[in-house]
RNA sequence: GGUCGGUUGGCCGAGUGGCUAGGCAGAGGUCUGCAAAACCUCGUACAGCGGUUCGAAUCCGCUACCGACCUCCA
């Protein structure tokens, strides 16, 4: 297999190239959403980048085993518990509620399902052995039916900050006054294993006490147990870098002393008026209210196609500000691109071409060989599309081969690697058989010039949201 | 306060030590009965101040502003 993919790895700060553990197989976690709420915007888009890498590293050939676990009840029973009473609901009939909630909007984006989407719940047995295993390896400690990962003592032997580029002197002096932290020996030492206080509705038992497994432990354990101690590609939202990931990273050498993870890949936020997007600070939209236009942020409503578009036409490293200008913008393009997809099979081809069309499709694959860059794959595809629209307007000229492969790579890339997908509207066999007679009509009356009568069917069936076409090959109509 | 990142034309958003990003919007033109679409042409953008260099928006330093993380968070 040709290697030619560079991933930008935040373990060593810089570009390298990918060299999966197995040849032609790559392991991918990522870490999913916790399903207490309603996944917002922002989530979305660290799913979909990574939607789009797995899709890329799949169309590069390779076999692909993409874990993404579900955080149900396993870490949130106070927060559950009181929620809960307030619904008059089981916890576990929140964590259905919201999972089944997240699996419609990742499938409305377009999104591939993971291979195995574990939960934590499901897991408990797995975190209880890892916790134990450090218990022995002499890194963690047992305090009042709480066990403690022990960061100074890791930090002796391992480097505790690698992963997010931290020093723990500067930890230490920066930690702030938090309750419960009398338990710990330091303010750095994070939770294996958390005694449950009375109020707490779930609860598992342990050797400990009964319990719940601590926060970052979850992915350790379901990582480690689908792709093994030592992984190729490890992702998550840029948020997560630390402390999750540095602890993910210090539990599982404290674990089994390897490197858990070769490549760490790091989505940017998804920012609405400047300022992270956030549930706890109300700087959200939901998916829903952006499909239905539902919200008092945009203008109107989007396709989540549309809302897919507009966050690859940004590089998933760049922090990317959400707004009405900017996705209308969007919706435009896209709409542009899709209408020459469209085109493709109705092309006319000569004995020549008048591009490198070989030199197109490579332009394609570089973009996405140099860490995944999409805006430079959609200006390249965008390229294409003016090519193309070209040798429609009979100013440039495509062969017969070269028409096949261009329109092979494209499609390709657009719809298998981007992941968009043609908005089909609500059209059905008897609007086009309608639309047939009026165009038919409206022909005969431009034969005849009787053009108060065609402009008025042109005008009023665009009233009626359908946009009517004359060109060279006869006329064509589109809905909104 | 500590650590890290960003500041690109009207808007969004890539990239690079010297050579067109791309999309949207705008101006003019071609085509068309008109329109739409498409095509052609048009903007001399890179926060500010210094420095390195034959040459910097791209490298270095300082300043200003913005953001992320440091606490559950994609």
């Amino acid at each position: 297999m040709e290697n030619k993919l560079q991933l930008y790895n935040t373990l060593s700060g810089q570009k390298e190239l990918f060299k999966p553990i197995a040849d032609g197989h790559v392991g991918m976690y990522v870490c999913g959403p916790t399903v207490y709420s309603d996944v917002h915007l922002g989530n979305c888009r660290t799913f979909i980048s990574f939607d789009m890498i797995y899709r890329y590293l799949l169309h590069s050939g390779y076999k692909v085993r993409y874990v993404r676990n579900i955080t149900d009840a396993g870490h949130l029973e106070a927060s559950l518990a009181g929620k809960s009473k307030l619904d008059q609901l089981e916890p576990m009939e929140i964590v259905q509620k919201y999972t089944v909630g997240f699996h419609d909007i990742m499938k409305m984006f377009n999104n591939h399902p993971p291979t195995i989407e574990p939960t934590a719940t499901g897991h408990i047995i797995e975190q209880i052995e890892i916790t134990k295993n450090i218990l022995d390896k002499g890194l963690a400690y047992e305090s009042n039916g709480s066990v403690y990962f022990d960061v100074e003592k890791y930090n002796q032997q391992e480097n505790y900050g690698e992963l997010s580029g931290r020093k723990i002197e500067d930890l230490i002096s920066g930690t702030r006054d938090l309750d419960g932290q009398d338990e710990k020996r330091s303010p750095l030492d994070f939770a294996l294993w958390k005694k449950a206080s009375p109020d707490h509705i779930m609860r598992w038992p342990s050797p400990w006490s009964s319990g719940f497994p601590g926060w970052h432990l979850e992915c350790t354990a379901m990582s480690t147990k689908y792709l093994g101690e030592t992984f190729d590609i490890h992702g998550g939202g840029m948020d997560l870098k630390f402390p999750h990931h540095e602890c993910e990273v210090a539990q599982g050498k404290a674990n089994n002393g390897k490197q858990p993870v070769n490549y760490w890949l790091h989505a940017n936020m998804l920012t609405l008026n400047g300022q992270k997007m956030s549930k706890s600070t109300g700087n959200t939209i939901l998916p829903m209210e952006l499909f239905t236009g539902d919200n008092t942020i945009m203008d109107k409503a989007y396709h989540p196609m549309v809302v897919r578009f507009f966050m690859m036409q940004a590089h998933y490293r760049s922090i990317l500000d959400f707004s009405s200008q900017a996705l209308s913008a969007a919706e435009k393009g896209f709409i542009k691109l899709m209408s020459v997809l469209k085109d493709l099979d109705s092309m006319k081809t000569s004995s020549n071409s008048s591009e490198d069309v070989q030199a197109i499709i490579n332009s394609f694959y570089t973009a996405m060989d140099d860490d995944f860059n999409t805006p430079i794959l959609l200006a390249n595809l965008f390229e294409a599309a003016t090519y193309l629209n070209k040798v429609k307007a009979g100013s440039s000229t495509i062969s017969k081969d070269d028409l096949e492969k261009l329109s092979k790579e494209m499609k390709a890339f657009v719809f298998d690697v981007l992941g968009l997908d043609m908005v089909e509207e609500a059209g059905s066999n008897q609007l086009d058989a309608a639309m047939d007679i009026i165009l038919e009509l409206r022909m005969k009356a431009r034969a005849d010039k009787d053009w108060g009568t065609s402009d008025l069917i042109r005008d009023k069936l665009t009233e009626a949201g359908i946009v009517v076409k004359d060109g060279a090959e006869g006329t064509s109509w589109s809905a909104n």
